[in-house]
DNA sequence: CGATTATTTGAAATCGCTCAAGTTGGGTGG
DNA sequence: CCACCCAACTTGAGCGATTTCAAATAATCG
């Protein structure tokens, strides 16, 4: 069973829709199944995981802090009424299950298997090593949150999704970007995740996502093989239409 | 003349609308006129601030990070057509200026006039007591942040403007909050932002921003005085029109 | 190969945006 | 003190991008 089946359905986004009233509060207090016991006296402890595993969820105790090594994860908050918002995607070298309160105010699944270090979150706060270490890393994610509101708030369907694929290119599009004539101007990427979850990381109805790929497919800008697999056909111009440049 | 200019004339916020081809591209390396030497060797520095004025801006060299100890400073994004993201909301205790890139990935403009500690970039991540401390703080920033990326992404018009008003209620609608019957259900507050500003924060037009201020007035939920004077007559309505409970 | 799930596509509805006036409010100068 | 001005805000009408609903098609997995 996979674990975002709570929005598996097509649940509207509108608010104002009768849907809305007729659907069960999101579960908000089960208890995370991957729970394994950690000895404070450790530095980090590792642990292994795989596709589609809830690491906590909205409502745990967050008790511990982690550091991804290897695969991806991705954290999301649903509202009572089952919206739901991917906030962060993260990477290796990443850091989540920071909290400012004692329960956590979001939920962790992980989208790839692999590996990742976690911390007893006293452990962390009586480290000035550990919790330096951990923060450093913070202030990228800072910056991406930035531009992620700016995706959300002001950018049209079809500018998300370009800046969801650009998000998958690495080394381009961002600070430090050789531009048009520098490196390749094509590349293979996988998305790692749904259209159901790709819409709900991008504010947008899985529709809505699908034709967004559809249109640029039709404008030869990408060509999509087996649905999770984008072979960006010209970099730069998905670049151009993420409305960043 | 004040600082946000650029945005005060209505901007269309649809990408395909003609007008974005007519704008000219945003100001991007226009340099801080607020600049004051720091010696690095001190333990930050205060500056005092007045409304409306710009701290740094995006694409300025990314020297310093601040510390807000009092008065109120917002975080913006600008996309090269004109388009606004209002990123965060700092008040006192919060920190900014952090960047992952040598260069500032955002604007800070003063909304309320007030004072903040100014720490040379170098020095904070030369020392570790000093980065402790204000990275204990970014940890309740990066929940607002993911807080504010549930209703850009997933809220109405109408719960966004809910939302942004229990924002400016101390102690109400989050974790600890006594509910209805805890406290006074009444109370007036000051929302320190124009309707451009509030709409550019919350993803919408200024039109949008208003209608919604106007149907919570007709549906007496609130009482506005002096536009940025909002009466709150039931703490609880508006919180239920949040989407969040 | 069939069952099941995920994705795509079409048509209609709707929310928020755009455009265009009108209104309010705060400040200024007579 | 009041008339005027200007900027900020409000309101109305129409439009358009995205959502909703519904159905078809494609992909995946035994």
């Amino acid at each position: 069973m996979k674990a975002q089946m709570i929005q598996q359905t097509t649940i509207p986004q509108n608010p104002a829709h009768p849907a809305f009233r007729r659907r069960e509060p999101a579960p908000r207090a089960i208890r995370s199944t991957a729970f394994i016991p950690l000895r404070p006296e450790e530095e980090g402890h590792r642990q292994r995981f795989g596709e589609h595993v809830h690491l906590f969820r909205q409502g745990d105790d967050a008790t511990r802090i982690y550091e991804l090594i290897d695969g991806e994860v991705m954290l999301y908050k649903l509202l009572p009424d089952g919206r739901r918002q991917v906030v962060e995607l993260i990477g290796p070298g990443d850091v989540f299950g920071i909290s400012a309160i004692p329960i956590y105010e979001c939920s962790a699944e992980t989208l790839r298997a692999g590996h990742a270090v976690v911390h007893d979150r006293a452990v962390v706060e009586r480290s000035p090593d550990l919790f330096r270490l951990l923060s450093a890393r913070l202030q990228a994610q800072f910056c991406a949150m930035h531009e992620h509101a700016v995706l959300l708030g002001r950018k049209s369907a079809l500018e998300r999704v370009a800046s969801f694929i650009m998000k998958c290119v690495p080394g381009r599009g961002g600070y430090g970007c050789p531009g048009p004539g520098g490196g390749d101007n094509t590349i293979n990427v996988r998305l790692g995740m749904t259209r159901q979850e790709i819409a709900d990381y991008l504010g947008l109805t899985i529709e809505t996502v699908s034709r967004a790929f559809s249109e640029l497919r039709r404008r030869g800008i990408v060509t999509i093989d087996r649905q999770e697999q984008v072979l960006v056909n010209n970099i730069c111009r998905v670049c151009k239409l993420t409305g960043a440049h």
